[in-house]
DNA sequence: CGTGCCTTTGACCGCCCGGTCAAATCGGAA
DNA sequence: TTCCGATTTGACCGGGCGGTCAAAGGCACG
């Protein structure tokens, strides 16, 4: 198979398949697949319908190519989760990623956000089959932690949604939460705060005569921005 | 004021405006409102499209319509938090609420997240203002539960966020959860969950002197601000 | 048995949708 | 300069879009 007709073989595919998946982005985690036109994409990726329609052979394409190239960066910051690790650093370092997916690619998240909201209708199947799989495997893991007492005895699955939830909101609700605050720019608080609730939220139960080792304690080489708690913006 | 024009005033009418408006809380909480057709509302309602526009002037009508109704009751829970009441009952009572609202509301929310997604084009003004006010009041309320030491000092208005967030990611991602989960029912984990998880963010610092008697102490016991609050199912 | 109003609908309008096609244009190697 | 493949586009297609309209049905009153 050499280099067969995917990959882009000239500087100007390269730079036009581009910009195609980028206006592509820009309407489709806006307004959902179906609430998105060709032409609209076209105007945003400065180039007629038909010369759309000659990179990509169909707006399907244009969506399944983004939602390809999304899956693969979105399940690796959960697959990064070591066993190994010490289990809070581990926690509040995958919070932290996702968190920084949200304020980096806030349109890749939405674009999923509206995947998911419509049904799920093209990645249905990799959510209970690859994803399910992915969550199961590190829920054994939390699981493990929880049982040994290293973290609090939290529910693993939805240990993971509320990651999931709390630090894709800041994406997906992106213009609700600047509207509350006028403006200001979240992240940097949001950081501090997920920090400290999830560190609160883990602490383990400390048993008669455990150490008053309590959670704001100096931590490991935590993530950044640990220990914020309570920041306003 | 004498009953004018617009509310139902035939059995039939009260009858088919409900339809279209169900059906259309359907149509935009899966696709929004560019994706959504006349004629998908129309089949959902059992009526022909001309017959749709005979009971709302224009599918905006209908959106609107549903906006308007669905943030009368998206407000109410905030205000319902009582700056009288215990804190932490009063914030997990909040929690109880919402979490019940995305059970029994699922639709609202998908609906409410599709116009956030699409950069809030009709309710943004409603954002920065109503929302805005509401949200800044509770905030003061809750900072003041903060400063007094009833809660952890956390920042009210990411508090906030992170309650919306994780309520409401179980009637958006309904689909992705249950993919996860095997098809399970999550909200009786959830309801579980979030309590214990926002009585352990909020449990307040518990003075200089006592590292041993950290805020999970009483817990076997049921701990003043209980779990329990709100709803048992 | 009308009669008048509420309700329903088939036909239609102009426009935009996703997609096709043949022809025109471009651009680099020989 | 010539040439050939890569690229671009105007014109077009069938169908679906939001919305209109006149006319037809239904239905409770006198």
């Amino acid at each position: 198979m050499s280099e067969t007709a995917k990959r882009p073989r000239t500087r100007i595919q390269a730079r036009n398949r581009q910009a195609i998946l980028d206006a592509g982005l820009d309407c489709f985690s806006e307004a959902g697949f179906r609430g998105t036109t060709l032409d609209r994409i076209a105007r945003g990726a400065g180039l007629s319908k038909p010369n759309v329609l000659y990179y990509f052979p169909s707006k399907d394409a244009i969506y399944e190519a983004l939602l390809e190239r999304l899956l693969k960066t979105w399940l690796d910051p959960l697959a990064e989760l070591d066993p190994g690790g010490d289990p809070r650093g581990e926690l509040l370092a995958y919070v932290a990623r996702k968190l920084e997916m949200s304020r980096l690619f806030p349109r890749e998240s939405r674009l999923f956000a509206n995947e998911i909201l419509a049904g799920a209708p093209r990645i249905g199947p990799i959510l209970s089959g690859e994803l399910r799989a992915l969550v199961d495997e590190k829920a054994a893991v939390i699981r493990g932690w929880a049982n040994a007492g290293r973290i609090a005895p939290v529910d693993p699955h939805h240990l993971i949604f509320s990651i999931w939830a709390l630090t894709q909101h800041y994406a997906d609700f992106d213009v609700q939460v600047r509207a509350v605050l006028g403006g200001a720019d979240p992240f940097p608080a949001a950081e501090g705060f997920l920090a400290a609730m999830f560190d609160r939220a883990l602490a383990p139960e400390t048993a008669a005569g455990a150490p008053g080792a309590l959670h704001a304690a100096g931590r490991p080489g935590g993530p950044p921005g640990d220990a914020g708690a309570g920041r306003s913006r």
